[in-house]
DNA sequence: CCCGATTCCTGTAGGC
DNA sequence: TGCCTACAGGAATCGG
């Protein structure tokens, strides 16, 4: 399930095979994907030269020749570059052949991702528009959250994975970062304290941190841009692991629902 | 504006 | 063993 750290270490592992390299030839075998895609996304894309591949949120975003590809990976998708790409297996939707030999691949198979083009300021997107501050970066921090929480009665959990509130916390992550500082994820927004939201912020930072130094999550199929899973699985405290022990005090690990979404915390250790 | 519910999709886990 | 159903989830969108 790509969260913020599996998309990073997918950037970070195809970047390398695309800055600078031309892209010859777009192959599109499913459209429906999120969004479909156009027609106009392979037309406008071929014969450009990829100039830089950022992330902004779970966005990765391919600037080439004056335009952007806004790519998502939903939750089942994946980006890998080959040396040697092979037969398109099933879920293999668009490749980018490359004129250094290698192949950009999205797999994904259930289509909840995306790859859009787009000539505008990807910034300026609609999809991206509207999104909250980047967690890693300087302008995130527990007062922001504090601000924004003022009078909201949803739980705090469901705040943290509101992308106008800040960006990149999924599900697997906000029951970690929670955990990790102690508060009740069914707690609602507006009733947790200015000094706690502190801690509740350097907790999202430190978890996405330390997921990212892993490779990422690999719960079942989650493979980084060379096909290596991530190792942050087992360090996971709370999340999938309902009736285990506490890390913290023992006691066993509750799982819940909160906005449709399966919650773990431990009730003793978090209030 | 705020918030919860619904929707897209398919692989897989669990029940019988 | 094998079939069937429920569930998983990012995030846009809808309905109240």
């Amino acid at each position: 399930m790509p969260e913020l750290p599996e998309v990073e270490t997918t950037r970070r592992g195809i970047e390398p095979w695309l800055l600078g390299a031309r892209v010859d030839a777009v192959a599109v075998r499913e459209r429906r994907l999120r969004w479909p895609v156009t027609p106009r996304l392979a037309r406008e894309l071929t014969g450009r030269s990829v100039e830089s591949l950022e992330r902004r949120a779970k966005y990765l975003l391919m600037a080439a020749g004056g335009g952007t590809l806004i790519m998502h990976l939903g939750m089942s998708g994946s980006l890998r570059v080959h040396k040697t790409p092979g037969q398109p297996g099933p879920h293999d939707h668009v490749d980018l052949v490359l004129n250094n030999g290698r192949t950009l691949r999205f797999n994904d198979p259930r289509r909840f991702g995306a790859m859009l083009w787009t000539r505008r300021d990807p910034m300026r997107h609609p999809l991206l528009r509207h999104l909250g501050p980047e967690p890693l970066g300087a302008e995130f921090d527990g007062d922001c959250l504090w601000r924004l929480s003022r009078s909201r009665r949803a739980a705090v959990k469901t705040f943290i994975m509101d992308g106008r509130v800040v960006v990149g916390v999924g599900n697997i992550y906000a029951s970690e970062a929670l955990f990790r500082c102690g508060v009740d994820p069914r707690r609602a927004a507006g009733r947790v304290s200015r000094q706690r939201y502190g801690l509740l912020a350097d907790s999202i930072r430190e978890v996405l941190a330390a997921a990212i130094k892993r490779g990422g999550t690999t719960l079942r199929d989650f493979t980084g841009g060379d096909g290596q899973p991530g190792y942050f699985a087992q360090e996971l405290n709370v999340y999938g692991r309902e009736g285990d022990a506490c890390p913290g005090c023992g006691g066993p690990i509750r799982q819940t629902a909160l906005g449709q979404r399966s919650t773990f915390f431990c009730p003793r250790c978090q209030r």
